[in-house]
DNA sequence: GTGTATTTGTTCGTATGTATC
DNA sequence: CGATACATACGAACAAATACA
């Protein structure tokens, strides 16, 4: 039931959160390397939290190697042909 | 007359202040049921707003029924065809 | 048939203002 | 005061479908 994935009191910030969540997705192979993470908007709705909250959960990720953006076209999981250090 | 026609800094915001234009000429029949409205890019002239703002206030219309539409080709006013359970 | 313009859909980047802790 | 969150707004780029010359 994945009842409410965020919890707004919790110790950790909502972004944060948003953040595990989707970095245990992308560990788990859910989210596949190369494949795209679904939007800013489609994680906002899911989540139920602010577009800016999600920029926040991805800028955690981008920052940690796990995603690169583009911009207009959307995020990606790292994948082999990303050099980690391209990022 | 008409000066400024949407308030940046007006109690509601300026895609409330669109819809609410656009749904009274609407109403007043200026915008007649059937008919198109103007494209989201006239619309973002004639109001000086951005686009993303006229999408907001169209979202707004087709929420309360008034309007439908169709991608690619525009949207129009809802007439006596369009069964507004349809929409 | 081909190319071009129009129009809506989608996506990320950025900024501002307000509110809460 | 700073960090976080949310709502709104504007901008830019690109896609896809449609319309038309």
């Amino acid at each position: 039931m994945a009842a409410r994935e965020i919890d707004p009191r919790g110790v950790e910030p909502p972004f944060r959160q948003v953040a595990a969540i989707l970095a245990a997705e992308i560990k788990a192979g859910t989210l596949a390397p190369g494949s795209a993470v679904p939007s800013e908007k489609a994680l906002s709705d899911r989540f139920g939290v602010a577009r800016d909250t999600v920029r926040s959960a991805l800028r955690v990720l981008r920052e940690g190697g796990l995603v690169h953006t583009v911009p207009s076209r959307g995020t990606y999981v790292m994948g082999p042909d990303d050099a980690a250090t391209e990022q």
